[in-house]
Parts: structure tokens; sequence; C-alpha cells
DNA sequence: TATACTGTGTATATAGATATAAACAGTATA
DNA sequence: TATACTGTTTATATCTATATACACAGTATA
């Protein structure tokens, strides 16, 4: 099973971060059900392309926070979460990221109305693109 | 000189690059004038309470992209920067930071209806701040 | 039972980020 | 000229992130 995870290398942001905030986003949004079996940490660095030190500790941190549960010689899996943390870890993660763009456009002077445009432009192309349906930009 | 500059503590990036992408915002929104003296590596180090070391991998990073100009024994100042380069800088920044927001609801398998609901609660929040003048967000 | 997978632990190594400290060289002012 | 600032260089140290490798223990299947 490949996870639909993408690392952006250019990125400051440490790779086991990345992977730990997308699979959570993914959990949390549904797209990963309570039993799933996740990659093992060996097949998700061959992937990736990376070390299993650095998959490894993606994992941990997603299973101190509750989201996989792991059993040695079995496997990980999609813990079972309770809808309300689902919800909760969703709305926190989208308000600040898209605050944080908006906070972006502020810090370069743009007005709100300049930012509504940008964000508009950047919906209008994926409705263009029909990219609803899978869920991911470029 | 103080530079409204905001380190997030919990964030993993690194901190010269918080330092650095804030200072380009600045400079790229003409908040920062050419010419204008920037704190010293050792007057920001105390200000943000980093070591000189980290304010001056940020202020470094920043002559290289040609943001500033420092001299020994003068200080750092604003550059001469060109308004098609500041431009580009800001339009790709805020494009990138709202695309990222917006890939961050889709990623939690939010519709592009419900992403524009939250952002829409965002900038309400923000008028009703008044937040347009100071340019922040909490 | 052997094999192939799984996670866990350990080791070594390197690069990056950041801290503190000291010294040197340049600038500005009293 | 002394002092206080400026940036530059160097050194030492610690922690984090990541890589590679190996061995152990657990699971599943042929």
């Amino acid at each position: 099973m490949d996870l639909p995870i993408r690392l952006a290398k250019d990125s400051k942001t440490p790779i086991y971060h990345q992977i730990e905030e997308q699979v959570k986003a993914l959990i949390a949004g549904g797209h990963l059900q309570a039993g799933t079996a996740l990659p093992s940490i060996r097949a998700l660095s061959k992937e990736l392309e990376i070390s299993v030190i650095t998959t490894r500790r993606a994992y941990l941190n997603l299973e101190q926070q509750g989201f996989i549960k792991t059993t040695q010689g079995k496997g990980t899996f999609v813990a079972e979460v309770e809808a309300d943390k689902k919800k909760e870890v969703t709305v926190a993660a989208i308000y600040q990221a898209l605050e944080k763009g908006i906070e972006t456009g502020l810090r370069h002077d743009y007005s709100i109305e300049q930012i509504e445009e940008v964000f508009t432009e950047i919906i209008a192309k994926l409705k263009e693109k029909g990219e609803k349906a899978n869920g991911e930009l470029d």
C-alpha cells in the first residue's frame, strides 16, 4: 500500500515532520480508516528514498499522539481515533495553515482584498483542473 | 530600530530561516525602504534572545539574495531592490503560502467550499479587529 | 523449519542548527 | 585617543536530523 505522501525536498521542515503531518491529515480526514495497515518503516523509507530511522521517527511520533498503533513483527496500523479528535485536528490544521497564508500576504503589505484575489485565483485553478477529486495540488 | 519580527518557537523551521523570510517580506512589501538601517546582528540577537551566529546567518543569506547590504564597522542596510523583483518575491510568497493552506484543507478531505468558509472566517475576524492596519495576526 | 517480512535496539558517522566566547578590524563620536 | 558601536573570523560545544549497518525478537507463510 502506497501512502500519498510527498516530501518537499527544498523545505526547511524536517522530513520526519512532513511525513507525520501528512499521515495525520490522511487519518483525520478519513482517507485512512482505523485498522488499515500502513507501509512498514522499511517499505516507506524505500518509497521515499530516505533512511529507516527517519520513517521510524515519524511513526513513533504518530503513535505517541495516538494516531497509529505498532506491533513488533506485525507492522503498523491506523488506530481508532475519536471523531471529536479528528475534527479538532482537522480544523486546527486548516485554520492555522490558512492563517499563515493570510499572514504572509499581510506581511507583504497586501490588502485583504488582494489576498482574497490570490486565494480566489488558486481556487479557480483548482476547479478548472477538477482537482477537488484527487485532493492535491502540484 | 526594532524589526517587527516574531519567531515561532514551536516551529520546526530553523530560526535563521524565519528571520530571513520575515525581513524579506518587509522589504518586498515596502515596509523597509532602501537605505534603511537594520538592527545590528548583536542588537537583533538580543532583541530576539538568540545567538549572534543565528542572526548573522539570516543576514548573510539576505545579503546573498540581494536584499540587504552589509559593511564592516557601519552596519547593515536595506539594499536597492528592483520593483520587479519585489513584486515577484511578494506574489510567489503569498501564492505559495495560500496554496499550502488550501492543500492542507484538501489533504484533510475538506471540500473547496469548506476551505473557502474557513478562509472567510479568518478574514472576517481580521476585519472585525481592524487588523488590516497593523498587518499582523496573533 | 527456512525464509521473508515486521518492529526494536544499538552503533557509528555526518551535516545542520545554534549557543557562547574571544579576538580582530572598521566606523563614529566625545 | 578612548570608548562604544559595527561586522568578521575563529573556536568549542551541544543538540537535532539523518544516513548506513547490524543484530535481535516477533509474525506469517510455504
